[in-house]
RNA sequence: GGCGGGGUGGCUGAGCGGCUAAAAGCACCGGGCUGUAAACUCGGCGCCCUUACGGGCUACGCAGGUUCGAAUCCUGCCCCCGCCA
């Protein structure tokens, strides 16, 4: 834990830190309180080791994290290594599978490396659920929901929706905002992060800590609540979730990250910049005017939006090198090797095995599938009847095809595979 | 516990003895147009063999049965929903 001073922000600051990429903060006059009192605050925030995946998402919340990591403040991070074994209410009706140890395990050090992208390590607590509820009893679970009442579960959206609409609700999820909420005691957190969605199971939180007498919370009245917006994902319709598959994950590589920002809506650079981004206030809202009146082509807004986030995730010279491919790859047509699934020539489906010793006649469909350009042998099959797969840029109708080492194969717009020398 | 309704492809949802690998919409994939945007448009969308023509195998909750033939009819089982208690 790093033993600097608590950093007391500016005004304008505070102001930056309370509203760019900030959707409400409950209470907002504690919060800043917190801020001007030189305290090192405990700022917590949960995550669900259900997938190895961190999307851009998540990131808001993190470079907020970040800035106050900067301020002095410590991050605690919570694995819900326990809670994920219940079923998150939140995500509709889906419900998640019991994990193995080993896969939360593994889930969790590959979502902490992603974390520290962004993150402070020095300035990180890392904290799982089951330190706490492995220890847990029914009578303490009992004692726990004697603290609520079914009215007050009931006031969070979902479960009065599903209520009065005479949707099933399971038990065990009234259960999971006092777990969630158990974790804010456990830690003792004044500050709590997370999206809009989570609002409910923070306050819950800061209702529990103040029932069992803690003092945390920048004024000693339980957790601060600060939510950050849902980022809407590449479809431009939902939020962006990994079950949507409408995300980027912020390790994704870099070309890929950089085509996937391209591929968003218009309609969201703006939101984009503003969430993810650095870019001042004024030239975000010179951005969002051209998208609406379309004055001006968007999309040299939206590669700068490329780039920077690129940058941020990878570094200026992979954002660079990502634009110029993806111009020259998409803008100009040209088929790009760099970046293509490489095959050893000796792995390849051979459908004869005569003929010259530097080119290979090749099962085409079998060729797709196993380097995953195809999800099977009949989607390949009409892939290459649909002319959407070129080597070296020569369009195929044959599923038997003669490649090189050296040769491109192209599927669709940004599928590719090159052939190798022999391992 | 009683009565009624229902379980169909990733989702919604038709079909109710053969013309159904199964309408339609959504999602998704490919082509065109573009800016890997949107909109639009054309095509595809179970798996496997085939350049193609074509063929094979699975599939409508599960297990049996009736029939030349079943997602469609019958029996049992499992699950879900609604109403009443």
């Amino acid at each position: 834990m790093s033993t600097d001073e608590v950093r007391i922000p500016s005004d304008e600051e505070v102001k930056r830190i309370t509203e760019r990429a900030v959707a409400e903060v409950v209470p907002h006059d504690e919060f800043v309180q917190g801020l001007r009192s030189g305290r090192r605050l405990r700022i917590k925030m949960g995550f669900d080791p259900t997938k190895p995946v961190i999307t851009m998402g998540w990131a808001v919340g993190i470079r907020k994290l970040r800035q106050l990591q900067d301020l002095g403040h410590t991050v605690v991070v919570i694995i819900g290594d326990w809670t994920a074994r219940i079923g998150d209410p939140s995500g509709r009706s889906e419900t998640r599978q019991m994990l193995t140890e080993e896969e939360v395990t593994a889930n969790s050090t590959a979502i902490l490396e992603q974390f520290f992208k962004i993150l402070d390590r020095s300035q990180t607590e890392v904290r799982r659920q089951t330190e706490w509820f492995n220890e847990f009893t029914l009578a303490d679970v009992v004692r726990l929901s004697a603290r609520f009442t079914v009215a007050q579960l009931l006031e969070r959206d979902d479960f009065s929706k599903r209520y009065k609409g005479q949707h099933p609700i399971g038990i065990h999820e009234l259960l999971y905002p006092l777990l969630q909420g158990y974790d804010s005691v456990a830690i003792e957190s004044d500050v709590e992060f997370g999206g809009t969605d989570q609002k409910f199971n923070i306050l819950v939180g800061r209702e529990l800590q103040r029932e069992m007498g803690l003092k945390c919370g920048p004024a000693g009245q339980g957790q601060a609540v600060l939510l950050v917006p849902m980022l809407i994902g590449l479809d431009g319709k939902r939020k962006m979730s990994q079950s949507f598959d409408n995300f980027i994950g912020i390790d994704a590589p870099a070309h890929d990250m950089y085509g996937k920002l391209m591929s968003i809506p218009d309609a969201l650079i703006g939101d984009y910049f503003d969430l993810l981004t650095d870019v001042p206030d004024e030239e975000i809202a010179e951005v969002r005017r051209v998208v609406e009146d379309s004055s001006a082509n968007p999309m040299e807004h939206k590669k700068r939006l490329a780039r920077e986030i690129v940058t941020q995730f990878h570094s200026e010279t992979d954002a660079q090198e990502a634009e110029s491919h993806f111009v020259r790859t998409f803008s100009q047509g040209e088929i790009s090797a760099e970046l293509a699934t490489e095959i050893p020539s000796d792995r390849l489906p051979l459908a004869d095995r005569d003929g010259p010793a530097d080119s290979f006649s090749v099962k085409l469909p079998a060729l797709l599938t196993q380097h995953g350009a195809a999800s099977s042998t009949s989607e390949a099959r009409r892939l290459i009847q649909q002319r959407a797969v070129e080597i070296d840029g020569e369009i195929v109708t044959d599923t038997v095809a003669t490649v090189k080492v050296g040769s491109t194969l192209r599927v669709g717009k940004h599928r590719f595979l090159r052939v190798v020398g022999a391992e």
